[in-house]
DNA sequence: GCTCGTAATGAGAATCGTTCTCATGTTCAA
DNA sequence: TTGAACATGAGAACGATTCTCATTACGAGC
């Protein structure tokens, strides 16, 4: 029998997600704060670090870490999928795969894994950063 | 017209190789920093860093994010390819899929993105490890 | 509505892997 | 041999994240 532990609700809790509501890219823990300190809503950054990494362990916003080390997040869409993300801006794009998807399984299969998951990011340089 | 950079033979670089050489695993650029300093062949951290992010440039060395934001690196078996990880011990199998590496090229140039490099890696309990 | 145990908060310190600085040492093409 | 460019290293700086701990505020049970 798992002890279901509830978490409490609190103005910040509340205010990191809307915060993810209103965003409608991949943002960072840091961005997040100051994103509310803008309008007002003063949160610790401490207590946003802490709510996103409840967030994503309860399977309600997506985890990227970006190429230098830091975590990115987003808000939950529907399903399972990958991104394409610019270097520069950062811009993603979903993007999918069911050949991908099903290569990883085999993967892990044919080498006696069980449990399998896996982590598929692509990244490049967008149009607009290549003009530039 | 490209201007090849070449690297200078040094002591520091052929012993950051050499430890790379008779590590069968992934380490970490402290550790391999320690074995050397074991060894007696000082090099300066810097220097490991330096050379190990140069040998990923170059393609000599695998890199691995681990979970919490460390890099580790291994010598390259021949070229290109990705791995299926063991989530507990950390053994390692290297794959590859040539349909992969076109698709993740081919959605980045889809979507007018240059320069496309993409990250693939797959997660399991590896049989040893399930059956404990 | 209160009360109270306990989870949540926040300001700042601490962590820790990595990168930077810059004075000094080394390499290697000419 | 020479010297310009590259490489090195000790330590400082960085930066994202986590920790500390005194204080606040949920909310289940009355
Ligand atoms: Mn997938
Ligand atoms: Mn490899
Ligand atoms: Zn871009
Ligand atoms: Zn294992």
């Amino acid at each position: 029998m798992t002890e279901t532990t509830r978490r409490r609700e609190t103005r910040q809790r509340s205010a990191v997600w809307t915060a993810l509501e209103h965003a409608d890219d991949f943002r960072s823990a840091q961005q997040l704060h100051a994103l509310l300190r803008e309008r007002g809503e003063n949160v610790g950054l401490a207590t946003v670090y802490r709510t996103l990494t409840q967030l994503a362990e309860d399977g309600d916003v997506d985890v990227l870490r970006t190429g230098d080390g830091e975590s990115v997040y987003r808000r939950c869409s529907t399903g399972h999928h990958h991104h394409l993300i610019c270097r520069r801006c950062r811009r993603t794009v979903e993007v999918d795969s069911v050949a991908v998807e099903r290569w990883a399984r085999k993967i892990g299969e044919d080498n006696g894994f069980a449990d399998v998951e896996h982590v598929v990011e692509v990244f490049g340089t967008c149009a607009d950063c290549a003009a530039r």
